[in-house]
DNA sequence: TTGTAGGCGTTATCAC
DNA sequence: GTGATAACGCCTACAA
C-alpha cells in the first residue's frame, strides 16, 4: 500500500480522488502524491467501480465499426468521454441479429455504467426500469433520449438541388442494412416524387452493402437498365461513390449522363468529386456521450438533432 | 441476491461462473439459472475483475480510429476478444504526444487485463516488470510480443511490378504521421530506386496526412512539379487515392501519364481502381488478440507476421 | 452436493 | 486535518 510511504490511508483516497482540498492540508497532498509516484501506484478500477457503483466507463453498441462514419462518431464520443474521465467499452455486434442481451452488454454489468447505442436497436434487458441508462445514436425508441442527425433537411436539400438542375425522375441506391436514418431518406425521397406525380415505386432502385463490390455491383445494374434515370440519390457517399466508379466504367460521363448526390462526405465523396449532405460526426458522437453522461448524472437530458450542409460538387453540378 | 430464489449462494457462483458440472446437481443448476433469469440477475464484473483479479477486458490503444484499416483490424480484435468472453476498451490517442502514461492507461488499473497497441509506442509505465502484459500491432519494440504485416515483402513486389512496366523513377508520397510500418516502406522504395542507380534523396517526394483534402493538395504539388517521374509509390490508398484524384483533375491520364500503388486495399483502391498491397485487417486484429490472450494464460507466444498480396488494377496496368 | 467465512482495494461514515 | 472501521459483491478454501 502507498499509505506506508506517507502516513495513512483513507488520506490516500481522498488526495488520488481529487477530494482532497478543503479536507487534507496541501503537505500531505503532496507527500501522497509523490509517494504514489514513486511507487508507481495507481488505484484500482475495480474496486473503486465495486465500492463506488461506478465505473467511469460507457458501452459503445454498433453494427459495422468499420463504416468510415462510425469512426469520427466513434472519435466523438471517445474524445468526450476521455475529457470527462471516462472510458469507452467497444461491442461491434456487425449486425448480429441479437434480439436478446447481447453477450457483452451482460458481461459488463457492474463494469459499465450506461449503453451508448450506434443505429442499433436497444434490447429489452435495457429498457427496463432500474437498468443502466441508454441513450440512442441516429435511432428512436420511445422513452429513450436520442441524438440523431437532421436527415431530412438534408434529404429535401439534395432533392431540391437535383430539381433545379433538370432532374425529374431520380433513382435511389439504397442501403441493403435498414435503420430509420435510412427510412427516413427513402421517405423524402419519396414524397418529393410524389409531388412531381411520379410513383416512387416505378423508379430504379437498388440495394446494396456498405463496400465497394457490393456497391459497384449494383450500381453497374442500375446504370446499364435502359429505363435508367438522369439522377440517383444514394443512402451514403459509398454507394454513391459506386455509381460514381460504375459510370466512369460503362463509359457514362458525370453529371451530364448521370448526376449522384450521397450521405455523410466522406473522404471518398471528396475524391470522387460527389455532392454529398454532410453531417458533424464527431458531433454526434460528443453529443451522444454528453446526453449519456447528464442521465447518469441524474438529469433529463433534451434530445438533440444536429443540422446539415448540403456539398456541392462535380457529380451534380459540373 | 439470486441466492433468496433458489437456496444458497457459493452455489450461485459456481452454476454462473461455469464451474457447476462434477460439483452441482442438475437440479440445483437449472434452479439457479431459472431464478436468475426470473429476476434478471447478472453477476457484478467489478467484483468479480477485484476478487479474482482478471476484469476480461483488454484495452486497445490507437492513434487514430478514424482510418479504414483501423476499422477493420478492430472488428477482427473485437471478435476474437468476444468469442473469449473478453471486452474491449477503446483508447484513442489521435497521435496525441503521450510520452507518459496515457490518462486511459492509468485509469483502467484493475479494470484491464492487457493492452493492444495498434502502431503505438508503448509508454514506459506499462514496460516495467510486473506491469500489465502487452501486445504490439505494426510496431516492434525490443521484448515485446507483437503482430505485424509482411510491408517488406508487398512493397517490393509493388515495386517489381512498377519496374516490370518500364518504370525506373519513383516518386513516393509518404504518410505525415510516422511509424515503423512506413519506415519500413520507405527503406524498401530507397533500396529499389539504390539498386537501379538512382539516389532516393533526388526523388520527388511528399508528406500528406491520411484524409482526402490533405492527400489531393500535396498530390496536386508533386504532379505539377515539371521532374514529375512516371509512377508513384504511396504509403497508404487514401494517399494514392489523392493522387489519382488529383491527376485526373489536371487532365494527367493513369497509368499512362501516372503510374500509381498503394497499400492496404481500402475500399477506396476498388473504388478508384488502384493498385495496392492488401492485408488481412481483421486477422491481424484477431491475431494481436490472441497473443495477448496467450500471454494472458502465461505463456510466451511467437511473435506473428502476416503475408501480403499484390492486387494489380487499373492504376498502374490499364 | 451444499453452506460458511474471509478478504480482494476502495470509499463513506464517524470518531478523534 | 486525519485515522479506524465497515461494507460493496464476488470467489475460494474448507467444513459439513
Amino acid at each position: 500500500m502507498a499509505k506506508r510511504a506517507g502516513v495513512s490511508q483513507t488520506t490516500v483516497s481522498l488526495v488520488l480522488s481529487g477530494k482532497g482540498p478543503g479536507r487534507v492540508s496541501e503537505a500531505t497532498q503532496d507527500a501522497v502524491r509523490a509517494a504514489a509516484k514513486e511507487l508507481g501506484y495507481r488505484p484500482n478500477a475495480a474496486a473503486r467501480a465495486l465500492r463506488s457503483g461506478t465505473a467511469s466507463a460507457v458501452g459503445l453498441v454498433v453494427r459495422d465499426v468499420t463504416h468510415p462514419f462510425f469512426g469520427r462518431t466513434l472519435r466523438g464520443a471517445q474524445r468526450a468521454a476521455r475529457e470527462a474521465g471516462h472510458v469507452v467499452v467497444l461491442i461491434d455486434d456487425n449486425y448480429g441479429a441479437e434480439g436478446r442481451d447481447s453477450s457483452a452488454v451482460a458481461l459488463a454489468e457492474g463494469a459499465i455504467d450506461g449503453f451508448l447505442f450506434f443505429a442499433a436497436k436497444v434490447p429489452r434487458a435495457l429498457r427496463e426500469p432500474g437498468s443502466r441508462p441508454v441513450v440512442i445514436v441516429e435511432y428512436e425508441q420511445p422513452r429513450i433520449p436520442f441524438v440523431r442527425l437532421d436527415v431530412e433537411t438534408g434529404a429535401d436539400a439534395a432533392l431540391a438541388h437535383l430539381q433545379q438542375l433538370g432532374h425529374r425522375e431520380i433513382g435511389y441506391l439504397r442501403s441493403r442494412a435498414g435503420g430509420q436514418t435510412f427510412d427516413r431518406r427513402r421517405a423524402r425521397w419519396a414524397a418529393h416524387l410524389g409531388r412531381l406525380g411520379i410513383d416512387p415505386e416505378a423508379m430504379v432502385v437498388g440495394e446494396a452493402d456498405f463496400d465497394a463490390p457490393s456497391a459497384m455491383a449494383e450500381a453497374r445494374r442500375l446504370l446499364e437498365r435502359p429505363d435508367r434515370p438522369g439522377a440517383f440519390f444514394a443512402d451514403d457517399d459509398l454507394l454513391a461513390s459506386g455509381l460514381v466508379a460504375a459510370a466512369r466504367e460503362l463509359g457514362l460521363r458525370v453529371p451530364q449522363d448521370v448526376a449522384v448526390v450521397g450521405f455523410d462526405d466522406l473522404d471518398v465523396a471528396r475524391l470522387l468529386d460527389i455532392t454529398s449532405v454532410r453531417f458533424d460526426a464527431e458531433a454526434l458522437g460528443a453529443a451522444a456521450f454528453g446526453l449519456l453522461l447528464a442521465r447518469l448524472r441524474g438529469k433529463r437530458p433534451r434530445n438533440v438533432v444536429l443540422p446539415s450542409e448540403l456539398v456541392v460538387r462535380g457529380s451534380t453540378a459540373g
